[in-house]
DNA sequence: CATCTTAGATCGAACGTTCGTTCTAATCGA
DNA sequence: TCGATTAGAACGAACGTTCGATCTAAGATG
């Protein structure tokens, strides 16, 4: 029957449409009540303001991307393997979710998560802390080379990052490539 | 003394300063004018509308990134050197210019860069394309691996910047150490 | 040298619009 | 019928922008 959530999602949906196609500067929520179907009034009984709604939007791409990163990942599959699903993962979730990629691209680096982000901080690194959680104790057994956390990062995700924004479509067997010199980037040898 | 290019010059730093601190959704012309000390009426003798300020913003900002990242690079330095040289400048960049870097997310990433952007593109990729165009004919000399540009791009500059993102700094020797493990990522062999 | 001319720079009040938000009256489900 | 839910008109504030007046300084004219 329709229930309320699928209004609230209808609405959460239709605010990252809008934002991703104009920007927090052009988002307004008369277009929002518009798009969504939703009233004005109705918006406002879901969520308190618009800041509000915009980090609820956030939170709700978060867990798109942590559920898609981590799909099949298991923690006693040798590290490598583990990696390698991870790294594949996340250029999928780039390339295939091009409107909520965009979407953390411009909240992350505008003001909107400085502000009452706490609760959100916690889940925004959750899933790049559970990776580097995991990646720990490799460096110590001396799977992994002993670099900063954060080049290990930049040298696998953040290269997927980079990759799936390319105009390019590339072959599995490209994409295996790249993840094995990924994977050399950082093994210990 | 103190003409009128300093007055220009002046409103788009305080704009840079503005967006950077409080967004895009929320730099309002008239806080401009007051931070710049120029009134409404000369913000709109220099720039046509708050869009082409913005854009100015974007030029002001790349010519300083471009100057930056080629400092000392010349076009007959060994590859290796070359290309730890653009590392180790875009890193210094990345950590010391975090104003401009932050601007540089915000304004990429969202549709204002989309609108009107021609003039704009060319010299936006014209640092990128330079270091590519650069390196393609030692992709074809064996010299670097064969693989896809963009990830060449990831792995290099892309890893600088989410270095200095990082809250820690590097000393001059991990960084050094870093930036040959990435020659070694992308040097065939 | 004193005065006039002029084009650009500067100001700040004011404009019409649009924003985020609220309120009221109608509607719905029980 | 009664409380919850809704649509959409309405609100004050704030927005981007305009405008006519004023200032400044560098020639031009005599």
């Amino acid at each position: 029957m329709s229930g309320k959530r699928d209004k609230r999602e209808a609405i959460v949906e239709a605010m990252l449409d809008l934002i991703v196609e104009r920007g927090f500067h052009d988002a307004p929520m008369s277009l929002l009540a518009k798009r969504s179907g939703a009233s004005p009034g109705v918006i406002y009984h879901y969520f308190p303001s618009k800041d509000e709604l915009i980090h609820a939007v956030y939170q709700h791409v978060v867990s798109i991307k942590h559920e898609l990163f981590f799909e099949g990942f298991s923690e006693d599959e040798p590290p490598r393997e583990a990696l390698l699903r991870i790294w594949l993962n996340a250029y999928r979730f780039y390339r295939t979710r091009r409107k909520e990629t965009r979407f953390l691209d411009q909240y992350l680096n505008s003001p909107y998560c400085k502000t009452g982000a706490e609760e959100e901080m916690r889940s925004a690194s959750s899933e790049s802390a559970r990776i580097l959680q995991w990646l720990q104790p490799k460096k110590k057994g001396g799977i992994v080379k002993d670099i900063p956390s954060e080049a290990i990062y930049g040298l696998t995700l953040g290269l997927a990052a980079s990759l799936a924004k390319a105009p390019k479509t590339f072959s599995p067997v490209t994409l295996k490539r790249i993840a094995e010199t990924v994977w050399q980037a950082i093994a210990d040898e």
